[in-house]
DNA sequence: TTTTTAGCATAACAAGTGTTATGAGGTTTT
DNA sequence: AAAACCTCATAACACTTGTTATGCTAAAAA
């Protein structure tokens, strides 16, 4: 096994002590303990905490932009697009973990700005990928000249985290199916083929 | 000064820390130096942190219901769901604060279910405000029958909460004016004056 | 006026925190 | 085979945490 794979299942240790325990309440000891080892590990692969959840939450984004990533094998279009934002709603256990870990991170970021940048950061990264999207569909003509890109990308991104947030703050919270009504019907929206004849 | 102002005091000093340090480092101790004095006050008002924390939580929670009500005074129509759901828009400083202080506790609430089921009743209030607002816009054939308005009313909270949540986790974010103009978009999607031709 | 209570400061407590040093045992390198 | 190194357990460190008990002062009630 090597030095990194072992970085990684300290994290997913992190991971699954934070999505169960929260994360005020995921100690050194208490990751050591999930991963069936003491702290000497811990602090053997992470220089101190604040790398540990820094790393752990780079594994968070990075795990959501590859799965949009994939989607970008098919063809462009609107199913595309459509399945790159859905790539990151909470559609099965895995992403719902993720969204815990995620929001739990959000929560911690405040009050914190340079925490809170880092994520911009990503956020950033996430936001230019949608553009490029968008970008592409219009230039094959199937969102109008006159349509703001960026403000698009960001309407279209708050959209899909709202919608999973939606997930964990509403009882009676959409369905996988409805998450993606919501999302699809908004991108169909996006369209000159719907728009045209405003 | 009534004892209730008083725990208002406590609690609002919490939320100035909160907002500046983060929840996390929110400690009794923090809360009475933003106060300006010691720790019993603190104690002698709040029978423990957890007591304290829901309170203040609720006191989030009610202030974002009441600035939705207050709208409910206009004239039924789309200005006025527009309104309502914009009032907790972070168009402001307080109401960023407020985004923030919102945000610290969904992160806490992660793994921390009953707390997370004491937020989903608030929400779900909210969630029945917006539905009977969208029924009575129904009623008046502002919306047509065939709308599911539990979808909509979900719909139209998620893409609400994304678009706060946009102004924390992303750098270049929404204007005011862009925010409220995303969820007029929206809003009038919903109406039969624009979907009447589909 | 006496007594009771509310409001608050102070201090101490046990528990839990991140961090660090030390060292043992195994593996790789030289 | 010897030296260097990686991996990890153990233990101790200085702090911070929420909580509780104690007591003082001023206001209210008797």
């Amino acid at each position: 096994m090597s030095q990194r794979d072992r970085r990684l299942e300290v994290s997913e240790a992190a991971w699954r002590v934070i999505v169960r325990e929260g994360l005020d309440r995921t100690s050194m000891r208490a990751i050591a303990q999930e991963l069936g080892c003491t702290t000497g590990v811990v602090t053997h692969y992470f220089r101190d905490k604040q790398e540990l959840i820094l790393f752990a939450l780079n594994q968070v984004t990075q795990s959501l932009l590859k799965a949009m990533q994939a989607q970008r094998a098919q063809e462009l279009g609107v199913e595309r697009l459509l399945n790159m934002v859905s790539a990151f709603l909470p559609q099965d256990v895995e992403r719902q973990a993720v969204l815990k870990v995620w929001l739990a991170f959000l929560g911690y970021a405040v009050g914190r700005d340079s925490l809170m940048a880092e994520h911009q950061q990503s956020a950033a990264q996430l936001r230019e990928v949608i553009m490029q999207e968008l970008q592409a569909l219009q230039s094959v003509k199937l969102i109008r000249d006159d349509v703001d890109l960026e403000l698009e990308a960001n309407a279209l991104l708050a959209l899909a985290n709202g919608v999973s947030l939606d997930f964990l703050i509403q009882a009676k919270h959409l369905s996988p199916e409805q998450q993606q009504q919501v999302i699809r019907r908004y991108v169909d929206e996006l369209l000159s083929i719907h728009t045209s004849y405003l």
